[in-house]
DNA sequence: ACCTGAACACCGTTCAAGT
DNA sequence: ACCTGAACACCGTTCAAGT
């Protein structure tokens, strides 16, 4: 994780070589993007905000960056695309696909826009993501999945991962106005929830989440392997 | 579910005495609003674009609803608070909390907006929606889970269950350019990923959700009750 | 060669005017 | 009593003009 190259690879762009000085980088740019997307919310993400922030009038900014819907698609690669998945061929295959979406979980956490990015009608793609689609596979393929039972496995993981990293960040991002919502409503008509308000808004820990990633790679698995 | 009343409940609006007869109801612009936030995504539904869906002008709306915010409140309330759990007391209590959350999957593919609205920074909330979580609480708690367990069971098997309906609804909504995109990667640099790109559009099969579903509640159970 | 303001078609919403 | 257009502060982006 966290190279400092945030751009897309597969993209040269060669270094102006006379005439004025340039005020900035496409990938200042997108360092700025990804970090009011990841702390404000994808909403925040506004050209003029994001001019403000690099000290760049607005239309300068399309002359690094062709279009707001190109920036989104970088930040998507970037946001899931950072993390490095080398499977450890001494060890499980269950412990490189833990390993590797433990990656993923923690790649959401850091950058929180990635999961509205995940929902979004357009599809997160890019160098870094497609690798990782690749390596899980592949792991999974070796252990002796169908490429259905595999495709399956992957799309588990990843729906709980996704679904934990957005209520989670749902939560963080509205403070802590829940607890008192519920400590508002009718104890006769809610009676369980009003009954323990503080338990609502606890965060799911750590040894929960890995324990249903590790039951579900072991349930996928007598699945496809009979 | 499809109840045809779509308002919240705690909400009396008197029906008008005298005067020109209103033009429609603040129920028939949730519906429309609902129709188009499931059809279109969230961010299709606009003032303008209701109002045209209405038959009225924009201002008109404001005379039903007071604010955007409102409708989207009132939207999460719908997708997410019309279904009713019953738990059945000749069931065991594993059956019950299946079958809730079963019914929460159908709702959120019944109203995909839903989804966008829990990962939205406000928080869904809504007699029907409070309803359901109290109805869960006091499933697990008559189990004997502690609030702790209890929330952090349902918690896990909300993020599941969003985290499929996302990805199932993002990829519908994006039509089949990603097996094309796949199709377009070079073999070489992601082998695996290319071998079989159909594989990967494929749909979560139903009986693996419902595989999950019941191993994740077993899980959190055998943890929660020694 | 790089930067930027005015302008356009959008958005939600206020406010005064129409019937 | 109900409806609505003009107007305002936003949004992304085009295009012509500034240095």
């Amino acid at each position: 994780v966290g190279s400092s190259q945030v751009s897309g690879d597969d993209t040269p762009r060669p270094a102006p070589r006379r005439g004025r000085p340039l005020k900035t980088s496409p990938d200042d740019i997108l360092k700025a993007a990804l970090h009011i997307a990841d702390t404000e919310g994808l909403a925040a993400l506004t050209m003029r905000r994001l001019a403000d922030e690099v000290g760049l009038a607005v239309m300068s900014l399309y002359r690094y960056v062709p279009t707001k819907e190109d920036i989104l698609d970088r930040l998507g690669a970037v946001a899931l695309g950072s993390l490095d998945i080398d499977p450890d061929s001494t060890a499980d295959w269950e412990d490189n696909i833990f390993t590797a979406i433990v990656g993923v979980y923690q790649a959401l956490r850091d950058h929180p826009c990635g999961i509205e990015l995940l929902a979004a009608p357009h599809p997160v793609t890019g160098a870094g993501v497609d690798r990782l689609r690749d390596r899980l596979l592949a792991i999974l393929y070796a252990a002796g999945f169908s490429p259905e039972d595999a495709v399956d496995t992957i799309t588990t993981l990843f729906a709980y991962v996704i679904g934990v990293s957005d209520i989670e960040t749902s939560r963080a991002r509205r403070a802590t106005d829940m607890q008192q919502y519920i400590e508002s409503l009718n104890p006769s008509d809610y009676p369980t929830l009003t009954a323990n308000p503080a338990a609502w808004v606890r965060a799911l820990p750590t040894d929960t989440i890995e324990l249903t990633l590790r039951v579900i790679i072991d349930t996928m698995a007598k699945r496809a392997l009979h």
